[in-house]
DNA sequence: CAGAATCCTCTTGGATACTG
DNA sequence: CAGTATCCAAGAGGATTCTG
């Protein structure tokens, strides 16, 4: 036992940051977008590129190798002529739906007052 | 009037999702762990510095700036030589709270899985 | 259709030195 | 103590071209 009395404040590491695990997983451009076409099941690659406006091929394919390799995406492929390849989220995947439907909930209930707060931040610190 | 059918599977944009625009705000390397500092009241700006590890006083500058001017912390001056500067969340920022503490704790219980995955994975595709 | 490969740019973030 | 300023390296991500 190292202590018996709690500090105050503990220390924190990026390494050992429940938060930041979470954000090396979901924190780049496109994987929340991605994750979202998959909420209502299984989905093509073409029909993806379509529905997620302004997304590359490279970064839906890369994005999606990521997710599969983190477990969160499963990758199934009819081997015809041509292929079809159907994306859908693992049960670990699904999981990670409930936190971030409430995170996607927060931003659209708060962002106005984030867009609000910047708007009276550079007036403030601007022309005085 | 563009459709009176709602269709199966809406596009998804960027500028629109309210992923994004959390991800807008929480997304970069430290901004969860500097808020996980305020977490339990206002703290220095020294001790926080030192409670993150590894950070430098410059992205702890630079983070807490783009959260101040996001309305979710606020900056308390004391001004004595040497001076006091205190931050802690804005009610805007405790808001976020409850979600963040949501995703930290579907990190703590299952990033060994995605971990494992990572594993299986790169056994998969690289020896065979 | 579903990608792989290449090139290139822009942003993020780290190291270091200086200041009221 | 609490920053600012500058330089630099690495990585994310976009555009384009090619392929089974």
């Amino acid at each position: 036992m190292t202590s018996l009395v709690k500090p105050k404040h503990p220390n924190i590491a990026l390494a050992v940051c429940g938060y930041s695990k979470v954000l090396d997983i979901i924190s780049n451009k496109w994987t929340a977008l991605i994750i979202y076409a998959m909420e209502d099941g299984s989905i093509r690659y073409g029909e993806m590129a379509r529905r997620i406006e302004g997304i590359s091929k490279k970064m839906l394919t890369q994005t999606l190798r990521k997710l599969e390799r983190d477990g969160l995406v499963q990758r199934h492929i009819t081997p015809s002529v041509p292929p079809i390849v159907e994306y859908s989220l693992t049960p670990l995947g699904e999981s990670l739906l409930q936190p971030m439907r409430e995170l996607r909930q927060w931003g659209r209930e708060n962002y106005v007052r984030v867009e609000a707060a910047r708007v009276n931040f550079d007036l403030t610190y601007s022309d005085d």
